[in-house]
DNA sequence: TCGTAAATTGTAACTATTACAAAATAGATA
DNA sequence: TATCTATTTTGTAATAGTTACAATTTACGA
């Protein structure tokens, strides 16, 4: 909880429970979740809890590079990421499960030839899991 | 216009005004335009369109793969773009300028070393484009 | 402990999209 | 070519995600 108020002190933002709460979940469920999930989530502890709320915060929180926002290429709600490295993110259409995919720096490399400054990013991939390639193989034999 | 005729037929979908119109919006502007610029667009000529039938048309012509669809990370629209070759966009948030940015092939083999089986992928980079980092270089001088 | 700026809450509004039913139409068939 | 029917179009209403706003509450510096 200690390594929260850190965070939100260092960027001069007050302390309330409801941040702790947001950072705490977001940190300790790397699962991607929308604002509601996270608002329902909350609530079961916090019922007083306005949904006005989350949005507010998790506002804030990406604005001060705290968490990080994005949406996959087919759904219309943001989803969320607790604070991590610059990532693509794999999903499979079969099984929906995500995979968190490093790719950072070959592909800023990469860019620099059309001499644009890149400055962030955002990719996701769909297809089908290794998981579920090797159930097909399985049973196809 | 018969090009878009074919392209309807080889689908199996009917020929009707409203589709030649997307279709040709879309082929000849660039623009990756969101549902309600293509409605705004064709309804100066035809003013009885509803917005209905450019969701509809939109729709079954993303799935019959005729069109692209896809958003920018930090809009919550989808944008629409005539049947091109897979590509990124990168945005430049001082001119706000869209730039295709042709990545395909390089990008799919490396994903093989993750044995997932990439069939779409979908990525927007933002930054500072050239034409505006040229800009700052001159002030400079 | 107090005062104030900031945060929280609940409600209402807004935007993009989808659902639905009635009317119109494309295009296959006679 | 006229007719028939499944498909398409239209308008309206509903929905989902998010934002605006005003009243109340709270964090935290003095």
């Amino acid at each position: 909880m200690e390594k929260y108020i850190k965070e939100l002190k260092a960027h001069k933002l007050k302390i309330t429970p409801q941040r702790l709460d947001i950072l705490s979940f977001l940190d300790k469920n790397r699962i991607h979740p929308s604002a509601d999930e996270i608002y329902k989530a909350i609530k079961i502890n916090s019922p007083a809890l306005s949904k006005t709320t989350i949005y507010n915060n998790i506002d804030v929180m990406v604005k001060n590079n705290i968490i990080k926002s994005f949406r996959f290429m087919d759904s219309n709600e943001l989803r969320f990421d607790y604070k991590t490295t610059e990532h693509y993110h794999f999903i499979c259409r079969k099984c929906k499960s995500i995979y968190d995919v490093d790719i950072s720096l070959p592909y800023l490399e990469k860019f620099e030839h059309y001499m644009h400054k890149v400055e962030e990013f955002y990719g996701d991939y769909k297809g089908v899991c290794e998981n579920c390639l090797n159930k097909k193989k399985l049973k196809n034999k």
